[in-house]
DNA sequence: TTAATGATGGGCT
DNA sequence: GCCCATCATTAAA
């Protein structure tokens, strides 16, 4: 398990180049014993000199994370109640990162579905359990105790994986600025949180 | 089917 | 005070 976890060279890589590949790869999280995976269908990527990207207007207390090493998780609360996940990517100094938007459930589907505390029934259960940002938080449990945890070693990591996706290209969701960059990747599936 | 709305609180331009 | 890298629910059509 521990042989095939992407390293901080993976994360080192330009930043557009790590979140196209990150699909495709599995999040992997153990918390007592019990693995919850998934396999990444949605990724958006925020650089430097980015206005969308949280750490355009200089480092905050909520945003230093992205200003330190590849590899690490950085985890923000918005909307008064949601939580999102992002993996810090470049050297210390310059804050980008990809943010994980969508999975496809493997494994740990129930503690999942116990995690989403869902009221309503839906259609299409498994696929609404981590087909958004917050909703991927929810199901892994992934709240602000984990930002800036390092991803390249432990219980909260990527796993590599041999893999053929085909990526599409899109524009970024939930921002007002360079709306028109084609930052989102997606691998098209059922499990993306809208095609587009 | 899509559109509108309320929830809820930390961060900050 | 206003803004948010959102979501679930309700209303409309």
């Amino acid at each position: 398990m521990e042989n095939n976890v992407l390293l901080r060279e993976f994360y080192l890589q330009p930043t557009l180049k790590v979140a196209k590949e990150l699909v495709g790869k599995t999040l992997y999280r153990k918390i007592n014993d019990r693995v919850l995976s998934g396999k990444i269908v949605e990724t958006e990527a925020y650089l430097k000199n980015d206005p969308a990207c949280h750490a355009s207007r200089g480092m905050t207390e909520r945003n230093k994370v992205m200003f330190g090493e590849a590899g690490r998780a950085y985890v923000y609360f918005t909307y008064g109640m949601h939580h999102c996940f992002n993996i810090v990517t470049q050297k210390e100094g310059v804050a980008e990162a990809v943010l994980i938007r969508a999975v496809e459930p493997i494994e740990g589907i129930e503690i999942m579905r116990r995690n989403r505390k869902l009221r309503t029934t839906n259609h299409k259960p498994l696929t609404n359990l981590t087909n958004g940002p917050a909703k991927l938080c929810q199901a892994f449990g992934i709240d602000k105790k984990l930002n800036g945890v390092d991803m390249t070693k432990g219980d909260f990591v990527i796993l590599d994986s041999k893999n053929n996706e085909t990526v599409k290209k899109a524009t970024r969701i939930g921002i007002t600025e360079y709306t028109d960059k084609l930052w989102r990747f997606h691998n098209n599936s059922e499990f993306v949180s809208r095609i587009s």
